[in-house]
DNA sequence: ATGCATTTGCGAATGATTCCCATTAAAGGA
DNA sequence: TCCTTTAATGGGAATCATTCGCAAATGCAT
């Protein structure tokens, strides 16, 4: 049991969740997930430590720590939602067309452009959602990078 | 008939598909929508027209339009593909968060940061993805809307 | 007009996610 | 520690959007 974890069960208690079984393995699951793992796989991943945890939990479970604020849920390709657990720090993603690898980054440019384009068409910005999809620059091609 | 549609229409033949009865109605349905209807919504349309329209032609026409450029396939908020035509000029949507309606907008200095970012990354941005969720400002709220 | 490959309609199939509900198990107090 | 209350769970059915399969219909080049 990470310690990431236990500040995820700590979160969910205070937000007057009950502590369950199946919630601590859930969130021990999502705590060590650097991957940005679908529903089902994180389904997999826990039926690993108990195989009696269901399907229905673990999406339950999900919202709820979603609602909580302690986990994100991005639907990048259509489809499926994927997981990711919330960190302090804001980040968007950029996902490599070749691989399907999704790379965190964050602009502190783009996000004050975000909120000012929003304030100039009348609305206070409340959240958003940024992925940029690219294709990896051959080495050769890397040797112009500006800036 | 709009003038739009027939664009469409004569795209569609360019890139080698038939033009049937079905493909002019909802070319014309599509041309027409300002207000990025989902494919149910636009099924309704369609069939408000021509009742023996399916559903199913209807995704695989819009599949096709997507995959000539024609039209381009939004997921919002979660579920629902979401559709508009193709527009030469490339924009973003921000999302209101208390109607649901869609604006768009567009940023170039968003668009260049975003590309630059990639190029950062080691990436070639290929395509990108922006929506932003706002609560519309009150009128007293606005007063002070600086730049 | 004719032949043939594309499209279409319709219903079944899929896949992700949610719902229902009887059963189980936390949390708090006696 | 032992109840009581009430939320959480499991598992299967239900829902929703989207896709498939295939026989019948229809564009389009000849």
């Amino acid at each position: 049991m990470s310690d990431a974890a236990d500040v995820l069960i700590e979160h969910c208690r205070e937000a007057g969740q009950r502590i369950t079984g199946p919630r601590r393995i859930i969130a021990d699951v999502v705590a060590k997930a650097d991957d940005h793992p679908d529903v089902t796989e994180i389904y997999r991943r826990v039926a690993a430590i108990d195989p009696g945890i269901s399907l229905s939990t673990v999406y339950r479970t999900l919202k709820v720590f979603a609602a909580t604020g302690l986990v994100e849920r991005h639907s990048f390709a259509g489809g499926r939602v994927r997981i990711e657990p919330a960190s302090d720090v804001h980040h968007d993603h950029l996902i490599d067309t070749e691989s399907g690898a999704v790379i965190e980054f964050r602009s502190e440019e783009i996000e004050r452009l975000q909120a000012l384009v929003a304030r100039e068409l009348g609305f206070e910005l409340t959240g958003h959602r940024l992925v940029l999809y690219g294709r990896p620059l051959a080495k050769v091609e890397r040797r112009d990078l500006k800036r």
